[in-house]
DNA sequence: CGCTAACCGAGACGGTACGTCCCGTCTTTAC
DNA sequence: GTAAAGACGGGACGTACCGTCTCGGTTAGCG
């Protein structure tokens, strides 16, 4: 990142930890509870060191992701049918196990009422389904998928799935669910 | 409902009056600036008598929402194939221009820390589910959709989908993009 | 006082208690560190109780000021001469060992900077020295003061005398030193 | 002053703007609003060279003062009388349109709290009326007074109704009030 | 004439109090 | 006798300065 180019020892500390504790605050308490000054408390800061480098709590959360997301998804290989389970169910975990799971619907409400969330909500979606639509194409030219398979629309019921089940039912997709649900879509091999 | 039974009228007078303020509230000013002190200004009632009959803010914009959906979706007739048509742009339509449209993300994220919003939003999402459950079942019966589609999963797919698209990324999913989504997931006619 | 006509009782209450603690954490801790949270925690009231009475720090120990002028300085008797030494000596030990005497140099800065408590010193002084001057008035009458003697600055020299003892020395005039001043100023017996 | 010896011309610069940008920022904005990070900022001088020099906003006030104060009272003549009369012209102008005057109530507040200023408060304080004691003694040496006043406490009422005036009421004596005030404490000539 | 030490500005830091807002509770008053 | 009005204790907000500190980048004057 070109930003780090000559910055104040003492604000690369402070971002770090500032954002460490973000992310174990939220996933602690929850988006509802999480308050700035147990933030700057949980990590031996002031109050006035976030605000000197955040604007508020949306800003705040949301740079704590960005910092997460730098770690690349691993890119999956073997053969596209294997390469679209592996992203799937690794989609699957994030939204349920991985570190910003807990986040994940505060994030979609802040996406609502901000446009800087929504902007890197939206972004971090379509990157992901970027990966999957190119499995999918190369599935298809594999002939592995029928052709009357939209990619990029089978994506989207893919990726669907998982995040209705995870955001609008009390019963997540296991990986089992998963596998099944990619028969049923892209038919079976 | 069963609580309508020998209700004092004053009572339901408020009710009406409260929840119409929130639904109103909610329109003007979002989730994020929603008051309960506003809502009781709004509709000239004491905050206290909202205290009186809700919980908090989450029941008050629940009951609010539950009150609206009393409204039954009308149950789509014609042809299968074309009864989830209806369905799924009538799924569509709900998340992105009915009444409680913006405050579903609030919702998703309420049901995540609060049990009761939970039930509800599963109830609710699993009762839209069956209807749709139910036509690609009668679809696959009259051989209008492969026999390898699993229903319920397929129904998933499809709700998915749209709920993805609204939720997490910044273009809701058109008309048109869902009529080419059921080709895709159930195969073309 | 004509507020009182119909006052919530909690509001009275609430007066009371915060006017006290007030006067309280003045002579605690002096103006410098005088704090309306401490104050609030003193008394065990709501920081918000405080801010919706009164407009801020200073407007909180004007009040309480006020509060406590309302005990009127008793009448002194006896011959004139005998009234001068009384009023004296009480403005001295006021100014040194009353219950407001630390918080006089406070009021004195403040007045330099508020409207409000400018004019508020200024009655309370002004006040008091009618009293010294209607003793000095019937003191020359008497034929026990000098007719050369001009009533009111007479009145400015010996108060004057105490006060700038008081502000500017670290040395307050002692009873015995007020003797003196008043047979300087007036004029042996 | 003996400070001057091999200063750093450095520091001599620094103390200069530093303290001509004090003794603006208090006649702009007064002492309330006064702060050291405006000084600093308009003096174009970081916060911690300040704080190099001086231990807090106090220090820096009287220093300020200091410096102002080295111009000497330049020593009245003519007959005793008039000398007196020159010296309270003076102490009232000094207290009312001196470059400092708008600080004297902040001084009388931090000389409250803080040794250091009280000790500065005094000495300034008892420096002036020792010259006011000499030139009452030579009056009273000179037979222009009476023998029955006590010098001492004669410069209390005369000093001190001047100080109290400008301190305690919200009308300052004029030069007119002061001549007649010097009849009635010393007597007529 | 170059080196080193002091002084400088800039500004990040942990704090503390500010004054505001809204919460959810509880009391009073008026209809 | 019920409900509006709204006072209450609480607690997070975001702001402003405090006084301390670390950091390069100049001076200054000594050697």
């Amino acid at each position: 990142m070109a930003r780090q180019i000559a910055m104040d020892p003492r604000v690369t500390r402070t971002r770090q930890v500032v954002l460490t504790a973000v992310l174990e605050e939220l996933a602690d308490v929850g988006h509802a509870d999480f308050t700035i000054e147990s933030v700057a408390s949980r990590c031996g800061v002031g109050k006035s060191t976030i605000y000197r480098h955040w604007d508020g709590k949306t800003e705040l959360i949301v740079d704590a992701m960005h910092e997460l997301n730098t770690q690349p998804v691993p890119t999956p290989d073997g053969p596209p049918r294997e390469r679209i389970r592996q992203l799937l169910h690794h989609l699957g975990q994030a939204l349920t196990d991985g570190s910003l799971a807990p986040a994940i619907p505060a994030l979609v409400e802040a996406a609502e009422r901000d446009r800087g969330v929504r902007v890197l909500l939206n972004d971090y979606t379509v990157e992901r389904r970027r990966t999957l639509v190119e499995a999918l194409t190369l599935g298809i030219e594999a002939g592995q998928i029928d052709t009357t398979i939209d990619p990029e629309l089978a994506a989207q019921a893919l990726s669907g799935a998982i995040v209705y089940a995870r955001l609008m039912t009390s019963t997540p997709l296991t990986e089992t669910a998963i596998d099944q649900l990619i028969d049923t879509v892209l038919g079976p091999v």
